[in-house]
DNA sequence: CCTTGACCCTCCAGTTACTGGAACCATTAT
DNA sequence: ATAATGGTTCCAGTAACTGGAGGGTCAAGG
């Protein structure tokens, strides 16, 4: 296969497997042509590559599910240590998101929103934020 | 006030000041040696942008905010819509982690994380995702 | 045989918001 | 005089691509 064709079939951009390559989480081989030429692991490989990328997982993380996806001998207790590793960052994330929206939330509310000056939003960003929600 | 001075009070690396300076935030003016010489509202300003910055807006958000906050005529429908344009992406992105949690979540529950090798973590991973949780 | 268009190639630069480090100058204390 | 501290600039690197320039390959049509 060609990249175009890799490209449709994994849903990944062709530009994303060129820097895959780059980077040798995929090594396709090479036509007479200087074409990369895909085999259908490869094609697994990117699949794969796109849904833990869509889930979040960083490319390092990529790159270690990737070996102990080849790696036929592994504990599925390595697989679980990387996943239960990036669903602490997630949740981490989103204290952090929902900490953010909950004063944004606040100060939105709180901001007339016309054509007046006077922004609380503005006057809390300078002055600090210690007042709790209403 | 010196750089030191000012990143102790508005809480700032140095470094970062350094940079808000490189493109434009602030414009400390320089002493004789060289030196940048920080003036209070270039003080009052960093905090500002240390705690819009801390609440996820982007630099370019900060840049219009702090137009804005230097904007005595200026409507809080102009802050206002800024802050609420942020909240949306704050929004989106918690929707996002959610997603990424609750698949997470089921997959490595399903994990046994033990010395064998089977996975359905990296099956799920390969092969796609359209089981719901249990 | 030539051209057109779709595809492929490589390499460079830009994105976000800093951060680290090298090499050097100024100030202050001993 | 010297050493420590703190200031300066500039270059490079981070994560994970993405866009674009400039050019090669291949199949079909005129």
């Amino acid at each position: 296969m060609k990249i175009g064709e890799v490209a449709e079939r994994s849903g990944l951009p062709a530009k994303t497997i060129r820097y895959y390559e780059d980077i040798a989480l995929v090594t396709p081989k090479r036509g007479g042509n200087g074409y990369r030429r895909f085999a259908e692991t490869d094609l697994h490989k990117l699949t794969f590559l796109g849904r833990a990328r869509s889930l979040g997982f960083s490319i390092e993380d990529c790159r270690n599910l990737l070996a102990l996806y080849d790696d036929r001998s592994r504990a599925s207790a390595d697989v679980k240590a990387i996943a239960q590793g990036h669903l602490a960052r997630i949740e981490s994330k989103l204290a952090e998101l929902e900490a953010m929206r909950a004063t944004l939330t606040h100060l939105v509310h709180e901001c007339a929103g016309d054509q007046r000056s006077f922004c609380p939003i503005l006057s809390d960003l300078a002055a600090g934020i210690e007042q709790d929600a209403d």
